[in-house]
DNA sequence: GCCTCCCTACCGACCATTCGGTAGTTTAAG
DNA sequence: CTTAAACTACCGAATGGTCGGTAGGGAGGC
């Protein structure tokens, strides 16, 4: 029994019934331990939170640098990204889902702690916005809400989503882009 | 004391910590009573749940009733859906985040009885959406993902909004509408 | 006016259970 | 022989919920 396979048995049962409704007996029963022999491995159940939290964000922000160090025009660069974070995040849901929506049973001091990493992460996309519109490409009268707008679409996936489902990832990534780009009214009415 | 005060002080606790982080005694202690006298007023703290649940289902599905059954052209009457919705999530801030986030916590039976009155009020959405694609004024290639898209944009900024933020409720709302509408992209580029 | 009865609202004490976590011991591999 | 990794047994604290009881305010009979 690894450390990794505690970590990942506990992200998928937070991710299923959330960090306070787990309990540690829950996970020494997954990975096939007796609770007291998970502290062998891990020092508290905040810890897992914790692990389990910069796990995902750093799975996150690793795939999203790589877009946007590319050098593709601002449009093809925001397909990109939105296309890096859809599957991203579907294709590693039970980490995703820790990450947005347990990450406020961190303790504070461990909150204030992880917060800023996620600024850090939304700049990333305010920044691809704020380089699309100096060059003329998008327009928008509050780029920090739009951003927001974005991502909320883009995370509440991560509540209806089924990977037996009719969509795949990809498909609802090229989706998402084209509704965010061209929007949903026609144009060119015949 | 009345149920009412202790339902709504056990909705902005919720809000805050989540469901399972919320014990009896802090619902008590926010409606100064014991927490043996709270069970004279309800059953359970699941009855609470249920109840709260309800109760923000409701308040939304009335509100949103009362736009979809004008008679607006297809665009224009999404603007007014997306208004009313954030308006309503963002002025019920509680209530509306224990909904979005906290349904989850509802015990298996009682779940099963509420999901269908959340499917029930997404269908709302993808009438709007298939009139307006009837009509000939929308164009999208999968009109139920594109609902669960501009739902996720919208209960995304429960996690966000702040009533003493820069943005107000209505602005939001018209940013978002605008967005959805009309795309990020820059038309008729000069 | 007074007494009885009942009802709502509340309380302190308590219950069984579960919680996260610890102590000390055994097992097994190098 | 050592050490990592697992175990059994246990701890104090907190949990959701129950119990018997009480304060106080009508309602109704006499």
């Amino acid at each position: 029994m690894t450390r990794d396979e505690i970590l990942i048995a506990a992200a998928q049962i937070f991710s299923q019934k959330g960090f306070h409704a787990t309990s540690m007996q829950d996970i020494a029963q997954a990975v096939n331990l007796q609770k007291a022999s998970l502290y062998h491995h891990i020092s508290s159940k905040q810890e897992i939170l914790v692990e389990v939290l910069d796990r995902a964000l750093g799975l996150l922000i690793c795939n999203m640098e790589e877009v946007m160090e590319g050098d593709s025009p601002p449009d093809e660069m925001l397909r990109q990204a939105i296309r890096a974070y859809v599957v991203t995040i579907l294709e590693n849901r039970d980490l995703s889902a820790v990450l947005l929506l347990e990450h406020r049973s961190l303790e504070a001091e461990l909150h204030t702690r992880h917060v800023p990493h996620r600024d850090q992460f939304e700049q990333l996309w305010r920044d691809l916005l704020k380089r699309g519109i100096e060059a003329g490409v998008f327009e928008t009268a509050e780029p920090a809400m739009t951003v927001r707008a974005l991502l909320g679409a883009m995370n509440w996936a991560i509540t209806w989503y089924r990977p037996d489902g009719p969509l795949s990832p990809g498909k609802i990534a090229d989706e998402f882009a084209g509704l965010f780009l061209t929007g949903l009214r026609r144009r060119d009415g015949s």
